[in-house]
RNA sequence: GGGCGGAUAGCUCAGUCGGGAGAGCACCGGCCUUACAAGCCGGGGGUCACAGGUUCAAGCCCUGUUCCGCCUACCA
């Protein structure tokens, strides 16, 4: 790489493209197999995006984070490994395809089974790899080499592994239990994959009269068309409402002329509509419940396309929503329709297209989770596995407590098909990891494959065990299991990280990470979660393309907060490119002066030939770096890019750069612009390695056109021990020094004196540390205050037409004769002096309470005292300043 | 129904040893000063949602209220 001179501005495009061929090109993200025992092994899986995906801001956010965290790892000296893949997304990929194809005139019943695979595999194939490139973008900086999927090879063998282990120890189950059914997508959900929804339905009134000819039972229900295949209706034991109601009662359905039982459930609540309940054990999941219960037959009256079966008679082939209108208005010709009143409830839609879901009954498989959820939650509880933030604990401990099993098949074709075969001749089933040949008990050959695929987030369970090589015990694991930290946004805590637990502690007999850390969701600027159809969707790449991918990383983790959702505009982001160019112009700045003998030359200088702002910089340098490495290790990235970008821009832009002009421009004091220069280059270099995580293009950029570097700065080090360090004493004078030098630009500032017009100042310090170091300096506080003419005076008195500047330990007078008049002056000590005041009378009324005095722990009384009476002091000064101006005034 | 989070400057938000209210943007005034006008210097601006309580001391701890957001639930 040559060291070219450095364009005016900073343009993003370029230098992005150069740069990531660059790290790829030299491995720089490959994560050794087996790093050496010395070396600690860092590692993040990524939550493997859906193959179907478009990077969106939830992607970038979640990416930038783990980026962070492995840069800075990297740079720490950790051996790092972050696993990247994608997830094949059952439902959603095969949406798409499904999609593809109907446009294209077709579907897939007609390609079948086989052929239809074959074209989402090519639609993987010339798609698949597009967020991908949108991550690399991002500056992601993940081990591509290892690239898993979860439908590749060696997951699917994982898969089949886990599936087979789990039905021999009896936690994988098949049964006929009511699931949530997609009618659309013609598949199982689980709960999780059901959105509910709030809607304004109604409550439908229905007679059904009893039997005997002695009247009605009135159910109520929103869904009418499921009267269809009632088999009871329940009342609560005690209810007095029917204790006239026999126990051999029956109702005869409507519609149907069916009769049915009236049952004893306790499950019927006494205050929910008319007490009576309609029981369809077909279509309900409590219904299915009591069903069982009772011993009643469940009729399904409905399809798998949510169209009415021959069991819903007259009703048959009618749709859903069609057959409720149909029934209401056959109830209300019968009369027996009591009455509908509104009722608003929530409603299941599928979490993929969401239409209304119908609890249906059928044969699914499940996996028994109880006894996995018991480890996952002790994992927890016993501190083994972290939760960030804390209070996520609670919310995952309430779902695994109450965790339900987990349907695990789905009717669709794209997906991990369930390994288990059933033999034509004897029935028999066979679970196992590779397609027996015969049946083990009649050695037919007629053994047939279930033709159900399992859930998309059975695989992704295994996600950080099954990308490292497992069932095989590879290095890799050996290495990097158990994972460092989960980095994941809440939304998926319960359909991934909670089982990536179960599985996790199951098969590893491990944890699966250390950490999770759990960020916010990105809305946009009203606080929206951004979605399509609102049309309020911010694309990242957009952003990166009009301003750069640093900056966008730096806004990302500036409003990482934990805790709080980042609310998304252009307008902060546009602000950190304003800091990536400034940290562009502050490389300019030193280049023009830095060259290779500056390199690493700081320890060969003397320590006293350091100025004050270079021992100041320098210790400021040693803090920041401590301050940004606990604020990345306790997740706290907007603490983190807080500490560095104030760093960069006020302390080491606004102060040291312009402390350090004079000495640069000074032609003849070589010797000290060597140290100078030395020290610049220390902290300029320092500065670009805090900042690389964050900002990972633009630091590469200047790291490779600074002088005395070699190779990539993602082989740069994180400063630590730095010589010297933390210097209070520098921190104190350079304290008084800018003190003086705001004072004085403030007094210009308020009198509106011209820049071009330099002042002259007396200054009267009233300690000798303060004089010497006012005296170190007065070059420095003149340059930067445009002072002309500093004078040091124990014994100086105030001139006559001057302003009064105030700071810890002495005061500094700004001759202001002919250039302004005195009631101005006086009314800025007026201005002054009232805020003061009111900083003061907090303050005031604490030393005055007795109870504050006798109470509080005496150094903070000593605190508030000393603070008082320098406040005390600095207005009497300035009302005594005010006084004399007054008199001469008059 | 249960749970969680939020309410601080015009806007967006920081602020967990309880001890003199902060940042960025916006705004006002002055500057094309040889790294940067995507910049520099200076300035104004807050009853920390409301009502109580604990404490010498509360933005921070406790109780209640209002408003907003989210998660979760088999109430027909």
């Amino acid at each position: 790489m040559t060291r070219e001179l450095l364009d005016k501005s900073y343009s993003p495009e370029t230098v992005e493209k150069k740069w990531y061929g660059f790290w790829e090109q030299e491995k720089l993200f490959h994560a050794e197999e087996s790093p050496p025992q010395s070396v600690s092994a860092y590692s993040i899986v990524i939550p493997p995006p859906n193959v179907t995906g478009v990077l969106h801001m939830g992607h970038a956010l979640n990416n930038t984070l783990q980026d962070i965290l492995c840069r800075y790892h990297r740079l720490k000296g950790d051996s790092v490994l972050w696993m990247p893949g994608t997830d094949h997304a059952g439902i959603a990929t095969q949406n798409v395809v499904e999609k593809k194809l109907a446009a294209e005139g077709t579907d897939r019943h007609h390609l079948g089974r086989e052929k239809f695979i074959d074209a989402v595999w090519a639609w993987r194939q010339q798609s698949g790899s597009a967020i991908i490139n949108q991550l690399k973008r991002l500056g992601a900086s993940c081990d591509w080499d290892r690239e898993r999927f979860t439908m590749d090879e060696g997951l699917s063998r994982a898969v089949r592994k886990v599936f087979v282990q789990l039905y021999n120890e009896g936690l994988i189950y098949q049964g006929d239990y009511i699931i949530n059914w997609c009618c659309r997508c013609r598949t199982a959900l689980s709960d999780l994959e059901v959105e509910h929804e709030e809607i304004d339905g109604a409550f439908y009134h229905i007679r059904y009269p009893l039997s005997d000819g002695s009247g009605y039972l009135t159910v109520a229900t929103t869904r009418p068309e499921t009267m269809l295949g009632d088999t009871a209706v329940a009342l609560h034991p005690d209810d007095e409402r029917y204790a006239h109601i026999a126990a051999s009662a029956t109702v005869t359905l409507p519609l149907m002329d069916r009769e049915i039982p009236v049952i004893r459930d306790t499950h019927v609540d006494l205050s929910t509509g008319t007490g009576a309940l309609k029981v369809t054990p077909a279509h309900d999941p409590n219904d299915f419940e009591i069903g069982i219960r009772h011993n009643l037959p469940s009729i399904k009256v409905m399809d798998d396309d949510g169209m009415m079966t021959e069991a819903a008679g007259k009703f048959c082939g009618m749709d859903r929503f069609a057959c409720r209108k149909a029934v209401v208005e056959a109830l209300k010709d019968q009369g027996l329709l009591a009455q509908v009143t509104p009722h608003r409830h929530s409603v299941g839609h599928c979490y993929r297209c969401h239409t209304i879901v119908e609890p249906n009954l059928s044969l699914q498989w499940f996996v028994k989770t109880t006894p996995l959820a018991e480890k996952a939650i002790k994992a927890v509880e016993t501190g083994k596995t972290r939760i960030i933030p804390e209070s996520w604990t609670k919310t995952y401990y309430d779902w695994m407590h109450n965790i339900r099993d987990w349907c695990i098949s789905r009717q669709i074709w794209w997906g991990h098909q369930i390994p288990a075969w059933t033999c034509g001749a004897c029935g028999r089933m066979v679970v196992a990891m590779d397609t027996p040949d015969t049946c083990p008990d009649c050695h037919s050959t007629d053994l047939v494959q279930e033709t159900d695929v399992l859930d998309t987030w059975f695989s992704s369970a295994l996600w950080p065990f099954s990308t490292m090589g497992w069932p095989d015990q590879t290095p890799l694991l050996k290495a990097y299991y158990p994972t460092s930290v989960l980095v994941t946004a809440f939304d998926i805590l319960f359909f991934w990280v909670a089982r990536m637990m179960m599985m996790g502690i199951h098969f590893m007999d491990e944890i699966p990470f250390r950490d999770v850390y759990i960020h916010a969701l990105v809305r946009d600027e009203e606080g929206k979660k951004m979605s399509k159809s609102l049309g309020n969707v911010i694309d990242p790449l957009n952003i990166i393309d009009q301003y750069g991918t640093d900056a966008f990383r730096f806004t990302l983790a500036a409003f990482a907060a934990q805790g709080r959702d980042v609310k998304m505009s252009e307008k902060r982001v546009e602000g950190y490119r304003h800091f990536i160019n400034k940290l562009w112009n502050a490389a300019r700045f030193a280049l023009m002066h830095l060259e290779e003998k500056y390199a690493d030359a700081l320890d060969q200088q003397n320590e006293k030939a350091l100025s004050l702002p270079d021992r100041w910089i320098l210790s400021r340098l040693t803090q920041v770096a401590q301050q940004t490495e606990a604020a990345i290790d306790a997740y706290k990235f907007n603490e983190a890019a807080g500490a560095v970008y104030q760093f960069v821009w006020h302390e080491l832009c606004d102060w040291y750069l312009e402390a350090i002009k004079p000495t640069l421009y000074n032609d003849g004091a070589e010797a000290e612009k060597a140290v100078t220069l030395s020290v610049l280059w220390q902290v300029f270099k320092n500065a670009l390695v805090l900042l690389h995580p964050f900002a990972p293009f633009v630091t590469e950029e200047i790291w490779h056109a600074l002088p005395g570097t070699k190779g990539s700065i993602m082989r740069a080090n994180w400063p630590e021990n730095l010589i010297p360090g933390e210097d209070p004493a520098a921190e104190a004078d350079m304290k008084t020094v800018m003190a003086a030098i705001t004072g004085i630009r403030n007094v210009r500032g308020e009198m509106n004196i011209s820049p071009a017009l330099a002042l002259s100042v007396v200054a009267h310090p009233e300690d000798p540390q303060t004089q010497a170091v006012i005296t170190a300096n007065q070059a420095l506080i003149m340059n930067l205050a445009r002072v002309s003419d500093l004078a040091v005076d124990t014994a100086a008195q105030r001139p006559k037409a001057a302003a009064t500047v105030l700071i810890e330990g002495a005061a500094l007078f700004v001759k202001l004769e002919g250039i302004i008049d005195f009631s101005q002056e006086a009314a800025r000590l007026e201005k002054e002096i009232g805020k003061l005041a009111k900083e003061m009378t907090g303050m005031t009324k604490k030393l005055e309470n007795a109870d504050f005095l006798e109470k509080a722990p005496p150094d903070v009384v000593a605190g508030v005292r000393e603070k008082h009476k320098a406040m005390v002091e600095k207005r009497s000064a300035l009302e005594t300043t005010l006084g004399r101006i007054r008199d001469m005034m008059e």
